[in-house]
DNA sequence: AGCACGCCGACT
DNA sequence: GTCGGCGTGCTC
């Protein structure tokens, strides 16, 4: 057989561009397609060649032949193959590659697939006219079954296990048919009453026409989710689908009960990455034909087929698991924006702390703001917030007197505390608390990170390095150490000072656990638990019902951080643990054990302005030149030795600085985690005023990078992170 | 990424 | 004499 109708296929391999191959007549694009690639059989997508990339004519004598047409569904739609070519367009990303990420498993392989029919089965005229006779046994039960209307696959086989061949016999036979059972009409649960902030929001997003992206600023408890869910309601009753990403994290049994009781007739489909292969795919065929009405589910299901798309809704939009990490580096946030756009639609992002981006959106008029300023029950006022000056007082283990005396009071009069530790994710910063001197890089503005091993300083950003000094180089005080130290063994401390207390922690460990978080609601919720002990999970939006009392520790480490998104994420944790504080009858309380209580961050929690810190963070970032207000791209090194990843990198700033018009190149630096199994990492720092002129350098890279990696080996990977968000 | 081809060490 | 180490080169 050959083909003589040329056609583009993208297979997954980490090559730019597509794949030449003949056909006997035309293929749609979005149709999966098996072909040989290499000597190996892979799953292809055909597309539509690129527009201005030019297929290079390849001889047609060394092309081959798709070896068959995976037709069982029909071609991929056109939405979402516009959305994978955007995707690998701008995280400059394979788009075979990228196509691929965006596919449920199931459909990545060479198979063909079809979606089983689940239309119930009824019989037809000549069905119901024609009575087995008594003898057949089997057959009698079915067809008596069947005289009360149509039954499921499911439903039939509890009449008799041998139903499906018999249904599929009468289907033949022209005796059964496959029925379309009518929709009936929506049907909402119970809904709360609105309070006039909540509706007014309503109302302003009822009225959105066309597309929209909202930011709704609400703060911890204010119903967000209500506006959300009375807003799905209008989309169901105009037949239309939802999209809503909430983070990994929130993705709870509640949450989803509370969409199932709220729209019980209506299907509702989970898509996360711990869904079993074949559930998650099912999930997403139903949802492209339009079977499902909501899509509810973590980043990867932004890229979820929807063909009555009618509204997308991003829940806790600041949250950082949005943002793939590796391969496809993509914010599901912004893909689901420009996803409303090319629809058309409004696009709701929900946060009580949004992220400077979007506020900065909001600030020049492209985002439209809705806020919620009260709690919608509960305690009416916003808990109080109070800072623990630790600079003069001798500590136990880290933890303030203060800190101790509230825990001891709440668990005197057993209400339950939580206890909120910075932990993790900053990298430490030498500070004098004497004059308030920290370590700045010389040559740019970032902070200077400590590397304890070598006794030295580096600049992160433009790979600066120089001695730990002995004492502080402002005004001479010895007494200068990285910040956020000592808050290694504070939970055991606390465990110790404070026997009798029940003590729950909360980290990766203690809810990896499939059902963990059950079990912690339940024990919460139960009253079992006098102290909630935790890290950043505690900042994540979990309902742990009434706390009287928020406790936070080591959260200076956030305050200077190489990182400039670290005060950004510190402000946004301490504001929601904060707002878990309050009970319906009194205010909570929020302490924060401090060394620093003049910095601003902290003056703007104690007066719960978060706009007007976000004001402040905003201007900060325009004078430093730093996102949102510039545009940033990473590319990263890693090999077995850091040398030879700082080589590349030195040889690729070489070569694309003449490429760089507008673009500033920093680097090569020491990545954060570097040395991170067995791998030392290494980056460039891009940056542009200009979104443009950055993708206009970052599109000439690859093919640029694979030539110059070819000479340091296989050992030498590289790739780019576009809008990163740890530096 | 796979998977071949290809040229140097210890084994049935 | 071969089996197999992983260096580099290609995949329409």
């Amino acid at each position: 057989m050959n083909g003589t109708v040329r056609v583009q296929v993208a297979v997954d391999v980490p090559l730019g561009g597509t794949f030449s191959y003949l056909t006997e007549s035309p293929v749609m694009p979005g149709a999966r397609v098996s072909v040989f690639f290499g000597n190996r059989r892979m799953c292809g997508v055909v597309v539509t060649p690129i527009p201005g990339e030019g297929v290079e004519e390849i001889d047609s004598a060394k092309l081959r032949c798709i070896d068959s047409v995976l037709d069982g569904l029909p071609p991929l739609p056109e939405e979402f193959l516009a959305l994978a070519r955007f995707a690998s367009d701008y995280y400059h990303h394979p788009l075979g590659q990228t196509l691929f990420t965006a596919l449920p498993t199931g459909l990545r392989e060479p198979r063909d697939v079809v979606r089983p029919d689940r239309r119930p089965f009824a019989l037809t005229a000549a069905g119901l006219g024609e009575p087995p006779p008594a003898r057949q046994k089997a057959r009698l039960a079915l067809w008596q079954a069947l005289q009360d209307g149509p039954l499921s696959l499911a439903e039939a086989k509890a009449a008799t296990p041998q139903a499906g061949k018999l249904l599929a016999d009468w289907l033949a036979e022209g005796k059964a048919e496959r029925t379309t059972p009518e929709r009936p009409p929506l049907r909402l649960g119970r809904a709360p009453a609105l309070n006039e902030e909540q509706g007014a929001a309503l109302a302003a997003l009822s009225a959105s026409e066309g597309f929209q992206p909202w930011l709704l600023h609400g703060v911890t408890g204010s119903g967000k989710t209500e506006v959300y869910l009375r807003l799905i309601a209008e989309r169901l009753a105009e037949k239309r689908q939802t999209l809503v990403l909430v983070p990994e994290i929130n993705l709870t049994p509640q949450l989803i009960n509370r969409f199932a009781d709220r729209f019980p007739d209506s299907r509702i489909v989970v898509q996360h990455s711990h869904l079993a292969d074949g559930e998650r795919m099912h999930g997403w065929l139903d949802a492209w034909h339009g079977d499902a009405d909501v899509v509810i589910g973590t980043r990867l299901s932004v890229f979820t087929p929807l063909p009555r798309l009618g509204l997308i809704v991003v829940d806790e939009e600041h949250d950082g698991s949005f943002k793939q990490q590796d391969g496809l580096r993509y914010h599901a946030r912004d893909l689901a924006v420009w996803r409303a756009r090319r629809a058309g639609i409004a696009i709701v992002l929900g946060s009580a702390t949004p992220s400077l981006e979007t506020v900065a959106n909001v600030e020049a008029g492209r985002y439209k703001k809705l806020a919620l300023t009260r709690r919608a029950h509960g305690a009416a006022r916003l808990p109080d917030v109070r800072l623990v000056d630790t600079r003069r007082k001798k500590l136990a283990e880290g933890l303030s007197e203060a800190v101790l005396d509230a825990l001891k009071a709440r668990l005197a009069r057993k209400e339950m505390s939580l206890v909120f530790i910075n932990r993790r994710g900053f990298a430490p910063v030498v500070a004098c608390t004497a004059c308030g001197w920290t370590s700045g890089c010389p040559h740019c503005s970032a902070k200077l990170v400590v590397h304890l091993m070598e006794r030295k300083l580096r600049c992160h950003h433009c790979g600066w390095e120089e001695p730990v000094p002995r004492a502080c180089p402002d005004c001479g005080d010895p007494d200068i150490k990285p910040l956020g130290e000592g808050t290694q063994r504070l939970e055991s401390a606390l465990q110790r000072m404070l026997p009798e207390a029940r003590v729950l922690r909360i980290d990766r460990d203690t809810t990896s656990r499939k059902d963990a978080w059950d079990e912690v609601y339940r024990k919460v919720h139960g009253g079992e638990v006098d102290i909630l002990v935790g890290t950043q999970m505690l900042a994540k939006g979990h309902d742990f019902g009434t706390l009287s009392l928020v406790a936070a520790l080591g959260a200076d480490g956030g305050l200077y951080s190489a990182d400039f998104r670290a005060s950004e994420r510190l402000f946004a944790q301490l504001m929601q643990v904060a707002g878990r504080a309050g009970r319906a009858d009194a205010p909570g309380e929020v302490l924060i054990q401090t060394q620093w209580p003049d910095h601003p961050l902290y003056h703007a929690l104690v007066a719960h302005d978060f706009d007007g810190y976000a004001a402040a963070l905003l201007n900060e970032r325009r004078q430093a030149g730093f996102p949102p207000s510039t545009f940033q791209a990473l590319l990263r090194a890693d090999s077995p030795e850091l040398a030879r990843a700082a080589a590349f990198l030195r040889q690729a700033r070489e070569a694309m600085e003449p490429l760089a018009e507008r673009v500033l190149i920093s680097g090569p630096a020491p990545a954060l985690m570097a040395r991170l199994a067995q791998r030392e990492r290494a980056q460039l720092v891009l940056e542009s005023p200009q979104r443009g002129a950055l993708h206009r350098l970052l599109h000439q890279l690859p093919p640029l990078l694979d030539g110059l990696a070819k000479a340091h080996g296989r050992a030498l990977r590289w790739s780019l992170d576009v809008d990163p968000q740890e530096l």
